[in-house]
DNA sequence: TTCTTCATGTAATTAGTTACATGATTGA
DNA sequence: TCAATCATGTAACTAATTACATGAAGAA
């Protein structure tokens, strides 16, 4: 049996759920999945394609004027590759943030060199919260896209509207200690982690205490 | 000018630093940047000749036995192009989270399926908080490498710490989570968010009240 | 001296992206 | 009725991964 990819496997999970056309599913991959597994557009349309000759998944074929549109459903196999795929640990977050990238490698430049990338990250968070909230508000109303979902979907969303915090937290913290550099040598941050505390100010982490925050309060004069 | 890709300036940002030769290069990008932007070995190998091509990087040749090894470093050109790189703003951080994604498509079984993915969710992140003990200590000692650049490393460092803590509390929160399924709603969590708090419990976001988190502290029973 | 790990790459294969093409639908 | 956007793909190109190959150095 080829191997399949995660792609492959995202894709089987929206046909557990319903049949879509290969239009819908892609556009369904990019807005519910995409900041979790991002897959570009026209890889999500070959995908039903491979899925459909494995036996995983069925087609129908339907007109719209002289087009014909593909409409993708799961097979009794489908669902059963998809069980065995979610049994089986799924791999660890990797992330690529060439923001973060970039305050790494500042030697060259000043502090200010990198404000325009803890902008974007910051707008990047704010975005993220702002469809969060879209979305939290249809749920806690009951009337979310498949609401019977919202125990895996509050569940997803929880990661999710934790790490746009984060996001916003660090990117308006970084951009006050870059206002110091190159002075300033972060030690706090090195005797936080020690102390196995969190790193930024105003966090309480899982082993934090009430007192560390207290300690480091005043250095978040310009959050917000 | 040819576009470079990120990783070609990650690379050059290393040179910056200091000359290396390409097996050298190799590791300092798996360990040293590696969660922060990945990039496979092979690819770490072609960097540098296109750099040297660019008139970015300049080679010398070093004999070892009877093979010869190649040692990089940085050019004027290659400066000022790092510069204007690191001025642009980077982009947001992309995730690409598998066990996450099992979560949210793990309606086709019942929670127990997601628990693998969940521990590995949690020792990755007991791993990488590891790693980063080692790093805060050496740092925190004056031994760090590239001291000088503490500045810099603290404030990667401290993103990458609190999201290991975030991805750990995640992880132990949704196990519990998970016990409940299919029953459990979900809407505490978009409650929490429309109120402008954390999702997680245990969690002080930048705009959440001692209140919130009190009022939830009794569902982490199971964290630790 | 032989086994293992470090070091240094290349080649073949596979995956992914960008650009292009074109019909349907809707609103000004 | 024209422009914009939604819908439905394909093809050409580029990038990335995996597997392979082999010498050096150190340990048993």
């Amino acid at each position: 049996m080829a191997k399949l990819s995660t792609r492959s496997y995202a894709v089987l999970g929206l046909l557990a759920i319903r049949d879509w056309t290969t239009y819908e599913l892609a556009w369904q991959m990019e807005r519910g999945v995409g900041d979790i597994w991002s897959a570009s557009r026209s890889m999500v349309f070959e995908e039903p394609k491979q899925l459909l000759a494995l036996g995983l998944a069925r087609a129908s074929k339907e007109q719209v004027g002289q087009r014909t549109r593909t409409r993708y459903g799961i097979t009794p196999q489908g669902s059963a590759a998809l069980r065995g795929w979610l049994a089986e640990p799924g791999a660890p977050p990797a992330m690529q943030f060439e923001g973060l990238l970039k305050v790494l490698l500042a030697d060259a430049s000043d502090g200010s060199a990198v404000l325009p990338s803890l902008a974007a990250a910051s707008e990047w968070a704010q975005a993220l919260r702002e469809t969060g909230r879209g979305v939290a508000a249809e749920y806690a109303a009951g009337d979310g896209p498949f609401q019977q979902r919202a125990h895996l979907v509050s569940v997803s969303f929880a990661f999710l509207w934790d790490f746009a915090d984060l996001v916003a937290r660090w990117a308006s913290w970084a951009e006050s200690e870059a206002s110091s550099w190159p002075d300033g040598s972060g030690g706090e941050v090195f005797r936080r982690a020690l102390a196995g505390q969190a790193a930024l100010p105003g966090t309480t982490g899982s082993r934090a205490s009430a007192a560390a925050r207290t300690g480091t309060a005043a250095r978040t004069s310009t959050a917000g």
